[in-house]
DNA sequence: GTCTATAGAATGATAGAC
DNA sequence: GTCTATCATTCTATAGAC
């Protein structure tokens, strides 16, 4: 794309952000600070560069937003997807959909936040909620399958077991950090240690 | 500053709300929009009322936020300190401090849902979030020690697993609704089936 | 008459548009 | 850079139930 070059700016020499810098950057800024209240001069500002040549990146707020979106998404509905494929038992399809989220969840942590953040302000963002609905709809029906094959407990709602499940791997975002001590592996062995056989010690 | 007690006071003055039907109102439509995002035009407007009759009520938005916070963290620490108050193992404690959030959560659905919103972004907001920091090692600490009880699996770190079940607690109010079809005590005893035992089935 | 809830107008501060 | 809209807040006064 077009070099600006009728402004003299003191950052000569400096290598300038590609596409995904100034995205990285964006949902970096975004989970700071809310979507809505962060405007493109924040973002701007945060990058040392002007609006418009942000807008040579991109051709909207939006558009950012959608991307980050889609990237954790797509994410999160591959590893359903890998899971559906293999024939194998639904609570062997339901461990991997769990380690597999965790997965996600810590290799995408940014865009993950900040589709967990939403709120369904615009179009875009009601989209995203209604992938999400049908995400939770489909490991639903996962978990009720499990039920029917007897290995997991029938004495909790299918609904109820899902939306605990899912909160507890969300809420990961409120507190990993890549660089911290927890390594992303085991925190989703953890996960699995809780969610399926719980915090009591089970007697072999 | 006084507590309010829930009695029907007959109301003088021409028909209007009192302190905490505005407190109601003003925390459901902060959590609707987020608190920065809320003006006290539009609680006024929400209210059918001038922004001054509001100040009639409250001295402050701020102060509309710490009692809702107070009214979330009260409730939370009350629910701690009965359970280290009873002489009792660490594992009885931890299972009365669960199933106690969880009624919390759901009796106090709007504050708690605006105490776990919060980014910190004011005195008000990074205080309530020192008390939930404190809140967490307390549970943390009882974690800790129904682990050398001996009550609680030692392959799972006390910290991450404190955090993986308040993960899985507070998640409640993306979906629990007082008027849904989801009983808040049969709720409290699912969150302790799945939290404790798994979802996997034990033998027995 | 008194108490409570209310309205209107105005202030200083600030963030965003231009 | 200037200008304007919007913000939280305050002061003064009124309207209605007991």
């Amino acid at each position: 794309m077009t070099v600006h070059s009728g402004e003299t700016t003191a950052r000569r020499g400096r290598p300038g952000y590609d596409r995904d810098q100034v995205l990285a950057v964006a949902v970096q800024l975004f989970n700071e600070q809310g979507y809505d209240a962060t405007s493109v001069a924040d973002l701007a500002s945060r990058l040392g560069l002007t609006k418009s040549a942000l807008y040579h990146h991109f051709s909207s707020k939006e558009e950012l937003l959608a991307i980050a979106l889609e990237t954790a998404l797509s994410g999160l509905e591959a590893v359903l997807d890998r899971a559906l494929a293999v024939e194998a038992p639904a609570s062997d399809r339901l461990t991997a959909v769990i380690s597999g989220a965790v997965g996600v969840l810590t290799d995408e942590l940014a865009p993950v936040t900040l589709l967990l953040r939403l709120r369904g302000n615009s179009a875009v963002e009601t989209a995203a909620l209604e992938r999400r609905r049908v995400f939770d709809q489909q490991v639903t029906a996962l978990v009720r399958a499990a039920q029917d094959e007897g290995r997991i407990r029938t004495d909790v709602d299918a609904g109820v077991a899902t939306r605990l499940i899912f909160g507890m791997i969300n809420s990961v975002v409120e507190w990993y950090r890549p660089d911290g001590r927890v390594d992303p592996d085991l925190l989703a062995q953890d996960v699995l240690r809780v969610a399926l056989d719980g915090l009591h010690p089970r007697e072999q």
